[in-house]
DNA sequence: AATTTAATGCAACAAAGTTGCTTTAACAAA
DNA sequence: TTTGTTAAAGCAACTTTGTTGCATTAAATT
């Protein structure tokens, strides 16, 4: 993947932010004009598919990329995501990481797991 | 909640399907012309309120619909949800529940897990 | 049968994401 | 340093999913 000015702002974008971060939110973020709205979405996909970037699906539908802050051995993103409902931010809740067991003659390529309420932030005002 | 043509094809249709469908699937079941598009939306959205059907984020960010099967005594869907990426079936995995372990300081009302890979039936050919 | 109001239809809108095609710019090689 | 290759970007148009406002219809209550 070529380092490019989209490239390098997105990325810098998402791994400087303490939350995950959808497409619209990252362009409100951008310097105005800096790349397309499309090149956004572009630049998402190799940074996922390049394992770059930590790509969660919200609860309700959008999709969310943040950085692998604990990914420095392994690309793992097993752990749950928080969604609050008062503030709407998606946090990884890195430390807190499911159990299940799924009979094994099911493929698993990929998880999901969203837990959505309010924060403790948001419960302390 | 009114007893209405469109509310019990549309309940009808999601109870006997074995998989979650999505607006589009359910308008694809129900007779041509049986009610417009916004008003399954709508239906739907009543339905998931009175606590009829479970509502589900698919992994690729589309909601789903799926019959409560064992919540005869108790509404409940913290249960896993299998996305299959080779038949794009979404199926409920009811007698997995997975345990996690959230800090007390967050207020948890919804979960939506999903696992996304290949289903047996797949894998099978 | 009359009344109330939840539910529906329709059109228009909105957000999120995709596609095709041309142009631009990384970057590798000469 | 210039040239050639091709990944990446820009732009316009489109698609899918879902929502909103408002007039009309039809459950269900009296």
């Amino acid at each position: 993947m070529r380092k490019t000015i989209a490239k390098e702002a997105i990325l810098k974008t998402i791994n400087e932010s303490d939350t995950a971060l959808s497409q619209a939110e990252i362009q409100a973020i951008l310097p105005d004009g800096l790349c397309n709205r499309v090149t956004i979405y572009r630049v998402l996909d190799r940074l996922v598919e390049e394992k770059s970037v930590h790509q969660i699906t919200n609860i309700d539908g959008v999709v969310k990329y943040a950085n692998c802050h604990s990914c420095s051995t392994e690309h793992k993103h097993d752990h749950i995501h928080f969604n609050c409902e008062k503030c709407n931010v998606v946090t990884c809740v890195e430390d807190v990481e499911p159990t299940f067991k799924l009979p094994s003659n099911y493929q698993i390529n990929q998880l999901n797991f969203m837990v959505s309420g309010v924060c403790p932030d948001c419960l302390d005002s």
